[in-house]
RNA sequence: CGGGGUGUGGCGCAGUUGGUAGCGCGCUUGGUUUGGGACCAAGAGGCCCAGGGUUCGAGUCCCUGCACCCCGACCA
C-alpha cells in the first residue's frame, strides 16, 4: 500500500476527551474515530487489526469444530421474554419499535436467538454436540462508556454457543475451547493468564477469562506460582493465622459512645482489627442473612451468594438490620444475637477468618456498647464457616498455601459453562437414546475482538507510538524513502516495496513528499514492526537501515540483502 | 440517576467591563530547506452547541434544552 493512496490521518495533539494511553493511541495513530459517547468508526488502519485479529480468531474456533454462522443484532423481544431476560437485563438492553410498533432489542449477547434456532433445527443426540460461532456488532447501553473502545457501546464480539448432550461432553469441550483460546491470545503475541472468575448468578460449574497482562487494567487477579490464578472476585481463600496464643477472658460490655465503625472502635479501645468480629446484614431471597467476617476484611458478595443459594443478594436496610439486631445500626454482634432478635428466623454464616479469633471484639446489640474477649462456641455458633471474603495483599495460595501474588489486566475473552439455564427456560431439548425429551447442557464463550486491538496497545506501547505485535501489526513492515524526489532513492524504495509485495507481506511504502522527521515520527507513532529506510546517506555505499520497533538503533543492510533480512525478521 | 466540568475553523485552545472573533497545529499555493513532527510569504476555512430572553448591540449576561467529559452510584 501506498501512503499517499491511503486514509491514514494521524494527529499530533491528543482529543482533549480521550482517557487511556490506548484510547488515545487509537486516535492519534488514526485507528478509530468517535462518533457519539461509546460508539466508533473504524478507518481503514485500524481495520486491518481488527482483521488480523478476527482472522486467527475464526481459524481456531473452526479448528476446534466450531461452525461459523451470522446471527442478527435486532432481535424481537418475544424471545428475551422466554428467559425473562427483557426485564432482568434492565438499561442495558436497548429497545427499539418497527413501524408497526413490535419491540425489538440491540443483541448484547445471543444466548437467545442461539437456542432457538438449535431447538427448532436440532432434535437428536445423534447432531450432538454443536458448536456454533459469530462474529457481531454487540450494542451494550453502558451508564458510562470509557476507555475507548475497551468500554464502548457499539463493540465488535466473537461469541461461540455449544450445545451437548451431557455434562462430561461439556466439560470435555470447555476444554476445547480453554486450548484455542490459548492458542489465540498466544498467535496475537499478547502476554496473557487464563484466570478462574465468578460464575455469578448463572451458575455452573466453569467459568474462566482471558486477561491481558496490563498494569491499566481494570480487572485485578491473583496468581501463585504452582499455577492458581483467580479474579479477586473469585479467588478462594483459606482460614488466616491465628495470631500469639491467649487464653480466653470472660467476655464484658464496654461503653464505646457514638463509635461503632471498626476502624474508631479500635482506635477508642486500642486494639487491632483483627480482633474485630464485623456483623453486616443482608437479605438473601426476602430472608434476612447475618454475615461475619474479620474486622480488617470485606465480605465477597458473590461468594456470599453462592453459600447462601439463592438468586438475589441485597444488602439489609436500616429498617431490616435494626429489626433482626434489635438496636441500632453499626452495634450489632453475634453474641446473643439469635436470642434478642425479633424475628428469629435468619442464617448466622462466618467467614473462615473469624474461626480463629480468640477474645474477639463486636457490638454488643445495644447502642454505645461493644462486647470484647468474644470467643466462638463459648459466646456464639454461627450455623457455618464458609470462604466468603475477598481475598487481599498477603494472603496465602488456596492450593499451596505460598504467598499469591496481585497483577492487573484487561478481560478479552470469557468462557462459560452455562449448564441448562436457557434450555431449561426456552424448552430447548432434544431426543436421547431412549426417547425422552431432555434439555441441551450449554456452554457459551466470548472474545472481545475491539477489546483485544485496544489491549494490544495497553500492553505493548512506548512514549513515540504503538508497537505491535508481529501477527496484529496492520502492517509488517514499512519502506520510508527519505527523499521522494531523488531518483535513487525512490527507485530503490520501489523496488524493495515491490518485492516485498511480492513475497505476500503487508507493506506500506510512505511515499509522501514530507520531512525525514516527519515520517520517522508518523512510524514511531503506528507502530509498524519493521521500517525500511531508504536514505541519500547511505544509499550510495549500496546500503539501507533495517529498524525494529523495539530496537534502538537501526542496522546497515546491503540493498540486495535488504529483502531476505526483512523477511527473517517476520518469521 | 446524583455531583462537577466543558461546548468557539479539522485538532488543541484564548477571547478583558457586552461593541460583531483570534492563536498554535493541520490544510492550499509559492519559495527556501531536507536523517527525528523545518522556515518565510500569501491564502482557504467559523450559524462561537441549539432555542428563547435582556440590550441600541451578546461568543460574553439570564433562562431552557442538547451533547461530550470527569467522579460516584448502578450493572456484570
Amino acid at each position: 500500500m501506498r501512503r499517499t493512496h491511503y486514509l491514514l490521518p494521524t494527529l499530533k495533539e491528543v482529543p482533549a476527551d480521550a482517557d487511556t494511553v490506548s484510547a488515545k493511541l487509537m486516535l492519534r495513530a488514526g485507528l478509530i474515530r468517535k462518533v457519539a459517547s461509546g460508539i466508533y468508526e473504524w478507518l481503514p488502519f485500524g481495520l486491518r487489526v481488527l482483521r488480523k485479529v478476527e482472522r486467527i480468531v475464526r481459524e481456531e474456533m473452526d479448528a476446534a469444530g466450531a461452525l461459523e454462522v451470522w446471527l442478527p443484532v435486532v432481535q424481537p423481544k418475544e424471545l428475551w421474554e422466554e428467559t425473562g431476560r427483557w426485564t432482568y437485563y434492565g438499561k442495558e438492553l436497548l429497545r427499539l419499535k418497527d413501524r408497526k410498533d413490535t419491540e425489538f432489542c440491540l443483541a448484547p449477547t445471543a444466548e437467545e436467538v442461539i437456542t432457538d434456532l438449535v431447538r427448532r433445527e436440532v432434535r437428536s443426540y445423534r447432531e450432538l454436540p454443536v458448536m456454533l460461532y459469530q462474529f457481531g456488532t454487540k450494542f451494550r447501553d453502558e451508564i458510562r462508556p470509557r476507555f475507548g473502545v475497551m468500554r464502548a457501546r457499539e463493540f465488535y464480539m466473537k461469541d461461540a454457543y455449544s450445545f451437548h448432550a451431557d455434562e462430561q461432553d461439556a466439560e470435555k469441550y470447555y476444554k476445547r475451547v480453554y486450548e484455542a483460546y490459548t492458542k489465540i491470545f498466544t498467535r496475537c503475541g499478547l502476554q496473557f493468564r487464563g484466570v478462574e472468575a465468578d460464575t455469578g448468578t448463572i451458575g455452573g460449574s466453569f467459568s474462566h477469562e482471558f486477561m491481558v497482562l496490563a498494569e491499566t487494567g481494570e480487572e485485578l487477579m491473583v496468581s501463585c506460582d504452582c499455577g492458581y490464578a483467580a479474579n479477586v472476585e473469585r479467588a478462594e481463600c483459606r482460614a488466616l493465622n491465628p495470631g500469639s496464643p491467649e487464653p480466653p477472658l470472660p467476655p464484658e460490655d464496654v461503653s464505646t459512645p457514638g463509635s461503632w465503625s471498626v476502624e474508631d472502635v479500635a482506635k477508642l479501645l486500642k486494639l487491632s482489627p483483627e480482633k474485630f468480629i464485623k456483623t453486616q446484614f443482608y437479605v438473601a431471597d426476602q430472608e434476612p442473612v447475618v454475615a461475619l467476617v474479620r474486622g480488617d476484611r470485606e465480605i465477597n458478595e458473590p461468594k456470599l451468594q453462592r453459600v447462601l443459594g439463592c438468586k438475589v443478594l441485597e444488602r439489609a436496610n436500616d429498617e431490616t438490620y435494626r429489626k433482626v439486631a434489635g438496636c441500632e445500626v453499626g452495634y450489632a454482634g453475634p453474641v446473643g444475637l439469635k436470642e434478642r432478635a425479633r424475628n428469629p428466623k435468619f442464617r448466622l454464616v462466618a467467614d473462615l477468618s473469624v474461626k480463629d479469633i480468640v477474645n474477639g471484639v463486636s457490638g454488643s446489640n445495644r447502642k454505645d456498647y461493644h462486647t470484647v474477649h468474644i470467643n466462638v462456641g463459648r459466646d456464639y455458633q454461627p450455623d457455618g464457616f464458609y470462604d466468603i471474603r475477598v481475598i487481599r495483599e498477603g494472603d496465602s495460595c488456596p492450593r499451596c498455601g505460598e504467598t499469591v501474588r496481585f497483577s492487573r489486566g484487561i478481560e478479552v475473552g470469557h468462557t462459560f459453562k452455562l449448564g441448562l439455564k436457557y434450555s431449561q427456560s426456552m424448552n430447548a431439548r432434544y431426543l436421547d437414546e431412549k426417547g425422552e425429551r431432555v434439555p441441551f447442557v450449554m456452554g457459551c464463550y466470548g472474545i472481545g475482538v475491539s477489546r483485544v486491538v485496544a489491549a494490544a496497545i495497553e500492553q505493548r506501547h512506548d512514549d513515540n507510538g504503538i508497537s505491535w505485535p508481529l501477527a496484529l501489526a496492520p502492517f509488517q513492515v514499512i519502506v520510508l524513502p527519505l527523499n521522494v524526489t531523488e531518483p535513487n532513492v525512490m527507485g530503490t524504495a520501489e523496488k524493495i516495496y515491490q518485492e516485498l509485495k511480492d513475497k505476500g507481506v503487508d507493506v506500506l511504502l510512505d511515499d509522501r513528499d514530507e520531512r525525514a522527521g516527519v515520517k520517522f515520527k508518523d512510524a514511531d507513532l503506528t507502530g509498524i514492526p519493521v521500517r525500511v529506510t531508504v536514505g541519500e546517506k547511505k544509499l550510495p555505499a549500496g546500503l539501507v537501515e533495517i529498524k525494529g520497533r523495539d530496537e534502538a538503533k537501526p542496522t546497515d543492510v546491503p540493498v540486495s540483502e535488504a529483502v531476505g533480512d526483512v523477511l527473517r525478521r517476520l518469521k
